[in-house]
DNA sequence: AACGAAACCTGCGCGC
DNA sequence: TGCGCGCAGGTTTCGT
């Protein structure tokens, strides 16, 4: 499910929903997402209270008193919010609040996964540690200095969260066609000035769809806050054989850095 | 050191 | 209808 925006749209959601409840319990019913003794786990959440929600990259990050909660949702995760509901088949793990409500993890995949770190310095803590800047952080010339070595195609170092984070498939999609830049371009031939426009659409890209609640696509049954419209806004992603918007051109799908990418072969070179 | 491929899982849609 | 294959918004680990 998630990219940046979609994990932000939920951070803001979660934020208005869970704000300082405590939680009474956790049932862990698929253990390997919770990197983490499970016991251990357990009895260090319960009675914690929620005091802030944040998020690094595509992290979401459950500030409690003593603990952080660092989760992933990879590629299918999403939350609910529920009462006394019968547990669906693939809500893995449970909190429970003191209020009755429950939060409820759901991943059909189970790639998910769930980190417990102290509270004093969790931002120097794996897995934070090795996230890097979001666009909207990152300084030009150091994004150029980290690429224009590199013998990968663009979309791969695009795609690398330790190089930049916050971009997944559909979205570096979409910064790349803005920035007119083929995905199979390798990185040490990109020059200064299209780094910089790379740097600039991404940051365009990501706020648009923030401000438009993120993407919807193939995942039908809502997440927990995630009702997306960027889908409506995509350029080139899942739009194969359809007019290119800026030339009419048809939009082709290839396979590059492992991933279904969607192109403008006369916009993009 | 750096790169691509495989692995982690499940479900869906497609062609035969 | 059933089966096998390819594909899916991600990341780490493995092998060259």
């Amino acid at each position: 499910m998630p990219e940046l925006p979609e994990v932000e749209t939920v951070r803001q959601t979660l934020k208005l929903k869970i704000l300082n409840q405590t939680i009474s319990d956790v049932i862990i019913r698929y253990p390997n997402i919770v990197k983490y003794d499970e016991l251990e786990f357990k009895n260090s959440v319960i009675n914690q209270t929620l005091e802030d929600i944040k998020r690094k990259g595509k992290y979401i990050i459950f500030v409690l008193d003593q603990f952080v909660m660092v989760m992933h949702l990879r590629m299918e995760g999403k939350f609910f919010i529920k009462t006394t509901e019968p547990y669906d088949k693939h809500e893995h793990i449970i909190f429970k609040f003191k209020s009755g409500l429950e939060l409820r993890y759901h991943d059909v995949r189970k790639f998910g996964t769930i980190h417990l770190l102290p509270k004093d310095g969790y931002e120097q803590l794996y897995p934070l540690s090795v996230v890097g800047k979001e666009p909207k952080d990152l300084d030009q010339n150091e994004f150029y200095k980290k690429i224009h070595l590199s013998k990968r195609p663009i979309k791969a170092v695009l795609l690398d969260q330790h190089i930049i984070s916050g971009l997944g498939n559909i979205y570096v999609d979409e910064t790349l066609f803005l920035a007119k830049i083929h995905p199979e371009r390798l990185a040490y031939k990109i020059t200064k000035n299209e780094a910089d426009l790379l740097v600039e659409s991404a940051k365009q890209v990501l706020d648009k769809a923030i401000k438009l609640g993120g993407t919807t696509i193939r995942s039908y049954t809502s997440s927990l806050g995630v009702h997306g419209r960027f889908q409506n806004e995509l350029n080139v992603h899942t739009r194969q054989g359809l007019p290119c918007p800026v030339c009419g051109m048809k939009i082709i799908k290839i396979r590059v850095a492992g991933r279904g990418s969607y192109v403008c072969t006369r916009c993009q070179n």
